[in-house]
This record gives C-alpha cells, structure tokens and sequence, in this order.
RNA sequence: CUGGGUGUGGCGCAGUUGGUAGCGCGCUACCUUGGGGUGGUAGAGGCCGCACGUUCAAGUCGUGUCACUCAGACCA
C-alpha cells in the first residue's frame, strides 16, 4: 500500500467506514439532501454511472432487449397480486396518499421494484407465442424506505436498470436468468476490474415471489461483501397471479415464464470498496470520467499550456478522456486531488519534458513515474491504462483469494468467521435453521450463495453434522 | 426499529461560573511560488438546527422536537 498523502481521508486500516465516507465526499461523487437517505449524486459521481449505464445497456442490446419505461406509482390493489411479493417489499413502501389537496381512493406505492407493473402490462401484449419473448428492460429510480443508509450502498432512493423477460417455456426463461448472471460477471470483470463469485442464493435468501435467485458478490477490500447484482427465476408465479396467458403453436392456453434482474448505483459503492486505498478512489479505466489527468507544471511559463493542450487533442483523437487542469493551484495540490478522484492516469507535462519531447506518466494504483516520448504518447498512455486495469484485477484476485477461507467444523467456523474476515466455505445441509443458527452464533454471517462449481469439502453440514447437499459461500455483507 | 454521536460563516471545529461569537481550511482581489496539497497582504461571509421555557441577560441551563451520522437487526 503507498504510502498515505492526504490527510482529509482517514486510512482505511483505522476506520473502513469513515475511509468510505471521507473518499465519497472528497471525490466529489456524492452529497447529502435533506431528506434521509436520499443523496445528491454529483456530476463525477454521476459520469461514473453514465459510464457504467451506456456498458451495460449496449450488451444488454446486443442480445436483444429494448428499453421501456413503466409508471413510478403502484397502484396498492395491482402491489398486492404477488402473496410473497407483497409481503416481502411492503415493509419498505413509500406510500402517496394525497393528490393535490384531495385524499386519493386508492393509495400509491412509489414503485420499490416494478415486477407489478410489467405484469399488468404483459397481460395486455402477450396473447401468442408470436409474441413471446418480451425481452425488456428499464432504467429508472426506484424507493425503498431503508431504517439505516450509506451513500451508493443503500439509499433510500436509488437508480438502477431492471430487466423485466416473458417467455414461453420455462427452460428459455431459465436460460435468460442465467444468461444476465453471466452477463453480469463479465461487466464486472471486464469493466469494472472486478472478479467476484456467482452462484445461487438460498431459499431464505431469494428474491420475494422467485423461484430461484441467482447472485455476483463482489468481495470488498475489507473483506465484506456485496450483493452485486441478481437475476430471478419466477416460473409461472405472477403470470398465474396476473392472469397472464398466451396460445402456444399446439393450440392450448399457457402461462409464460418470467424473470427479472438488476443491478444499481450501488456498484459504485463497490468501485470505491474494491479498488480505493488511502489516498482515496481507484476508477478501472472503462468508468472513470476522466481516464488521464494532464497536470502542466510551470504553466505560465511560454508553450507549456499550449503544448498540454495540444496532447490533450491528440489523445482525446484517440478515444481517450482527457482532463487539462490549467487551474491555477499548484501541481502538487492537482496531483492529490486527482489521486483523490481515482484518475487511473496522470500526465505531468513541464518546461524539461517539453525540451526533451517527452513527459512523465504516472499511475493511479502503483504511482511509479515513468517518461515517455511525446511522439507515440497515444501508445504510451493506452498501455499504462490497460495496465492499471490488469493491475487492479490482480489484486482483488489475490484478495479474494487471500480472504477466502474454508470450514469443515462448526467450531472452525466460528472460530473463522470470529477472527479472519472474508469470504468461509463450508457444507451445508439445505436447512434454514441452520442459516439461522450461523447467523446468531457469528453475529451476522449468512449464506452468500451456493457457488458455481460447488468444491467437496466433506459430507456433512458445518453446522449440524447432516449430510450435505451443497457447498455455501458465508460472508458478511453490507 | 434498538443503542451511541453530532447540530455554531461553505467545510472542520473552539466557545470557561450564562454577559451579545472566534480559529483553521475554503472563498474574493493582488503579489509570489510551481516536478507531491507554495508563501504573503487585504477582504467578504453567522436569527449558534427549530420551538417553548428559566433569567435583567441564553450558543451556554431546562423541556420538547427535527435532521444528519455511526454500530447493530432487514433489504439491491
């Protein structure tokens, strides 16, 4: 880890919470509003999302689903519908009750999720197999009326896209489900810089009214996790409660087959939680607003601005995103404030460079300098961003690694969970209660997942001793 | 929801036995400096979260209230 420069932002060794606070507000990327829970995202903050909004969008498209956008308010009677949907988002509902001045006769939920809402419009659109799959999607706000919120890590308002599929068998749907989990891990892993374990959730841990829920979870530095993102399964649950049915080619009345999936604004609580140190963010080139900061030193001095202004063009002729910060603080002052804001590159360019037709290229995560000539710079600043990239992948690789521990007793998980953060494997015999009895006697530990690519650890449960049908993946989570 | 913390210029804070508000940063102007948050001079900026009460007098004491925040239990 380099050494610490910049006294606003607490070490994360000394306060992982406050670190987390101090990097959000010193990047810039999000401010409190008067209303609990509800943040300001700010123009970088809000880049960043941009970034990760126009990624997703364009592979989400790329297999075939278009973007709609459905009303913000539930009407309480079409909430109801789904028993366990109901059940498991009312206690979050941020309810209108009043229009104008006038008591309304029903009241409106302001939409915690929208499986409602596309349901009631599915019933009005599918009547054929012809017109199976709906393959939509949808990019909006969304309440839930959290007790306790962190900036990007639970708002009580957050934005998010949800994907909203109807097939006609369940074995396309299930295919679907499986495939945006996928699609998932490689934006993470691709874009984000970000290796993290998929699988399965429990039973206890699914999604209200899914039949199955299918889950990434990034591993945090510190060792936590996060519900990255998830895909539900939902047979032919709301399709049944909806009143949803199409005619298949043989002529008999169907109910089709749903899923949904979505990730939000929360991954950039895991950007900053995965990447950052303490000089504060860490972006991986592909979301980072700004991928190279061009500091000019001595910039009064005749030609210097005018030659950063001139690489900047260059570089900006090859795709890349250029800042030139002709401000006048100091460079040294531009240098942290860049490092703060997790620019993966920086470009000094001063009297000295310019006379040897070079300058110096530093990067974000190993802050080595390096010269480079001018006359293949776009090459120069290319590779160093690829390397930032791949560096950052290492290590969350070797962190993850390093914080991944297994279990085959129960007293060598608690004694785990009790002094080694991360990430326990262990056996498991499919029993909640045994969930629950982990949970209690670790303080918060709960099944992450049943992984992909289940490893045999032994062959029974770490926590009752019964057979065990599968190996879970424990953490805590944020 | 439970338990802790905090509300005083934009931000971070100080404010003693109650006596009418101060510091640092930032901001504005000018000079200086510039390869890791330069140095200086001069300025601007405050119903002390809100309400009620005690008092000749409240940032300070009392009661209430609101908000934010941290740690838990719940969720993306």
């Amino acid at each position: 880890m380099a050494e610490k420069k910049v006294e606003a932002i607490t070490s994360m060794d000394e306060d992982f919470a406050q670190w987390y606070t101090d990097v959000v507000k010193k990047a810039e990327l999000a401010d409190y509003s008067g209303v609990k829970g509800c943040m300001i995202i700010r123009p970088y903050g809000y880049a960043i999302w941009e970034n990760i909004q126009k990624d997703l969008d364009a592979r989400f498209k790329a297999l075939g689903h278009e973007n709609v956008y459905m009303p913000m308010f539930i009407p309480e009677s079409l909430l109801q519908k789904e028993k366990d949907h109901v059940e498991g988002f009312a206690p979050e509902c941020a309810w209108v009750t009043i229009g104008g001045e006038n008591e309304l006769t029903e009241r409106l939920c302001v939409r915690p999720t929208s499986e409602t809402l596309f349901c009631d419009h599915f019933k009005n659109v599918i009547h054929s197999y012809r017109d199976l799959p709906k393959l939509y999607n949808q990019w909006v706000n969304v309440v839930r009326w959290e007790k306790t919120t962190r900036p990007f890590l639970r708002t009580s308002e957050f934005l998010w896209q949800e994907g909203h599929t109807m097939h006609a068998t369940e074995e396309e749907a299930r295919k679907e489900t499986q495939q945006m989990l996928k699609v998932y891990e490689d934006f993470y892993l691709e874009t984000m810089a970000i290796p993290a374990v998929t699988g399965r959730k429990t039973e206890k841990e699914k999604f209200a009214g899914a039949m199955e829920t299918y889950t990434i979870e990034p591993m945090m530095h510190n060792g936590v996790a996060l519900q990255g993102g998830t895909s539900h399964y939902f047979g032919d649950g709301f399709a049944k409660a909806f009143d949803i049915t199409f005619t298949d080619k043989d002529n008999t009345v169907k109910y089709p087959h749903q899923t949904s999936w979505g990730v939000s604004t929360r991954m950039i609580g895991a950007l900053i939680m995965t990447h950052g140190d303490d000089n504060g963010l860490i972006l991986p080139p592909k979301v980072a607003p700004i991928q190279v900061a061009l500091i000019p030193v001595q910039q009064h001095k005749e030609g210097v601005l005018d030659k950063a202004y001139e690489v900047a063009s260059r570089l900006r002729a090859a795709g890349i995103r250029v800042k030139v910060d002709d401000s006048d603080n100091s460079p040294g002052w531009k240098f942290s404030e860049y490092e703060m804001k997790g620019v993966p590159v920086r470009l000094e360019l001063g009297p000295r460079d310019i006379e040897n037709n070079s300058c110096v290229l530093v990067s974000r995560v190993t802050r080595n300098k390096v010269f480079a000539s001018l006359d293949n710079i776009e090459q120069g600043v290319e590779e160093m961003l690829q390397s930032v990239y791949t560096e950052l992948v290492e290590r969350v690789r070797t962190n993850l690694a390093s914080k991944t521990h297994t279990a085959t007793t129960y007293e060598e998980f608690l004694d785990t969970a009790a002094n080694k953060p991360g990430f326990i494997k262990a056996m498991w015999c499919g029993d909640s209660a045994c969930e629950d009895k982990l949970k209690d006697a670790t303080g918060g530990v709960k099944s992450r997942c049943i992984p992909f690519g289940e490893e045999h650890l032994s062959d029974v449960c770490v926590c009752c001793g019964r057979p065990a049908k599968h190996m879970v993946v424990w953490g805590r989570q944020y």
